[in-house]
Order: C-alpha cells, then structure tokens, then sequence
DNA sequence: GCGAAGAGGCATAGGCGTAT
DNA sequence: ATACGCCTATGCCTCTTCGC
C-alpha cells in the first residue's frame, strides 16, 4: 500500500497530457452551478488546452500560463475575456493538482498569474425613460404573438427582470400584496432571491397576453406559431432577445441595441434620468454606490 | 416553403466575496 | 475603501429545427 502511494507520489507531473487535461477539465466542469458557466468556462479550458498541446511540451506551470496570457493578449481581446480564461487556467490547475495530476508547486506557481488590468469600466448604453416609453407605445396589431412580446417588454421595463428570470415566470409566482401585485421569491442572478412589486400597467399587459394564450397555470411565457397558436413549455433567453430587438427596430431605436437590458441597473439609469447630472450620477465607478444603487428599481412604475 | 424559435459559438459585462 | 478573482449573466451573430 505505503509502496502504491509513494509511486502515485511520484506520478504527479509537470507536463500534463490529453487525458489528463480532460479529466481535470470535466471535474472543473461538474463543480460549476450554472449552465452558462458550464459553456463559458468549457469553451476557455478547450482553447487553453488546444494552444497548450500546439505548443512544444513545457512544463504545465506559471511560465506556460503566462505565456497563454500574451498570446491571449496579442489577439486582442478584452481584459474581461483574458481575465475569464486564465481563471478557468487557474481552475484546471487546482483541479489536476487535487486529483494528483500536477504537482502543487507548479499548481501554486500558476494561482499566482495575475490577471489583466481593466483600466476605468464602459458607461454602458442605457435606455432613457423616452426610448421606454417608444419601445412600449410601437403600435400592436392585436396578434396573440403581439400581446406576448409587449406583455415582455412590459416586464422587463416595469420590473427590472433579467432575462432568464422572465422566461422562468410561472404564475404561482404572482402574489397579491396590500393590493398591489408582486413577483415572489424570485431566484435571480447566483441563486438570490428578491421579491418585485408589479406596475398596475404592466400587470394589465400580461393579463392580456394570459387572456389571448388562455394560460392559467405553469409557465406563462410560451411560443407562438405563425397562425397565433399558443405551444411548447416555455420560451428560451435567445426569444426574448429577439422580441427586444425586433421592438427596438420598430420604435426606431435600434442604434441603442448594444445594451445592458435586463440588468437592474439599467431601470435605475431610467428612474435617475430626471435628475441627471455628471456629478451625481457617477456611480459607474463608484462601486459601493452602484451597490446601494441596484435595486432602487421598482418604482419605474410610472414609466406610460 | 416560410416564419418562429432554438442551438451553438464566441466575446464581454455584471456582481459578489475577499484579499490587500 | 478598493482592486481583484471568480462565477454567472448577457450580446449578437449564423445555422438549424420545427410547426403550419
């Protein structure tokens, strides 16, 4: 026994090959939450491994990683992107250290690359109160199809939703508070959990749209066929994207497209937009202001 | 065949915990 | 207080599938 540990002590590498790499990167894959994590952190060790293997063999350690950072660098892309791909680096490093595939010194070597600078952050693109109102006003034509994508426009701008949490909305979720409508207990972004107070008008909205698809139960956002026949369990992220876009187009301002929708943030930028001011509205780099700031959201209720 | 919607792929921003 | 790392999300294409 004494004598197997000592030889699979000994086994620890330096220079880590196909199989090893992909049994670390499936443990690093199965200890992550959420599917888009999955995807994203999936796609990042399969490039690593790609340029490792296209590489002559050196050691899986620091001088490797950083290497992998200059030519991340030297394609060009944003530190956000180089930042994402040397933690899912940093990742399978841990991981085939932890399963005995790597040595730990060369493991803690890598923990040690720094990641790249991200100098000031984007101010973002934000819908204005105006550009809300048009999105909300583009004219229907009665469709059923039409009742479901303004009855989402009125969700995300009203409540503040994300997108995956307006796909998930099933009505047991809509609770009547002191006369007031409200969306309970709703599981966001990292698994928290808040609970958002429905407009009146956008509570008028989605009735129409539960009236026309007859939904009295589970999921309310469905799909539509071309001759307006309600079908399928539910609508995917990618539908609501496109509804936006498609309403963006119509509203005549599709030049905003490129946008943080469905982020909280942006319903607070609408709210703010009276009251605009270079000065007061500085919390694009004021971290812990953007903190406080994100769920002031709500009362955008008397956007119409 | 056509339109609605999903799947896949890659890039990048948001947001929270923690180290400094 | 803030910079950083990590995970989770969106943005925006193209290609494919599905229902009518």
């Amino acid at each position: 026994m004494s004598l197997k540990r000592s030889k699979r002590h000994r086994s620890t590498k330096s220079t880590l090959r196909l199989p090893d790499l992909d049994h670390s990167k499936n443990s690093v894959l199965q200890s992550l939450g959420s599917a888009a994590s999955k995807r994203t952190y999936g796609y990042a060790i399969e490039d690593f491994i790609s340029w490792y293997c296209s590489e002559p063999r050196l050691a899986f350690g620091r001088t490797v990683v950083l290497r992998y950072r200059y030519e991340l660098e030297s394609r060009r892309l944003a530190p956000a992107t180089i930042n994402l791909r040397l933690a899912a680096v940093r990742r399978l490093a841990y991981e085939a250290s932890d399963n005995g595939l790597l040595n730990p010194d060369l493991a803690a070597g890598i923990r040690r690359v720094k990641g790249a600078k991200r100098l000031g952050m984007k101010l973002g693109n934000w819908l204005t109160v105006d550009q809300g109102r048009r999105l909300l006003a583009v004219p229907s034509s009665g469709s059923t199809k039409d009742k479901r994508d303004h009855a989402i426009l009125s969700l995300l701008l009203g409540c503040g939703l994300r997108r995956a949490e307006l796909t998930g909305l099933k009505m047991s979720d809509f609770q009547q508070r002191d006369e007031h409508w409200a969306i309970v207990n709703l599981f966001g972004k990292g698994g928290h959990i808040r609970t958002v107070p429905v407009p009146g008008w956008a509570m008028e909205v989605l009735d129409e749209w539960l009236r026309a698809a007859q939904i009295d139960e589970g999921v309310i956002f469905r799909r539509v066929s071309r001759t307006g026949s309600v079908w399928g369990q539910k609508i995917s992220e990618k539908l609501v994207w496109w509804v936006v876009r498609e309403r963006a187009k119509l509203a005549g301002i599709e030049s905003w497209l490129r946008t943080i929708f469905g982020e909280p943030v942006l319903v607070f930028a609408m709210q703010r937009e009276a009251s605009w001011s270079r000065s007061s509205f500085s919390w694009g780099i004021d971290q812990s202001r953007q903190r406080s700031a994100t769920w002031g959201a709500v009362s955008v209720s008397s956007l119409p």
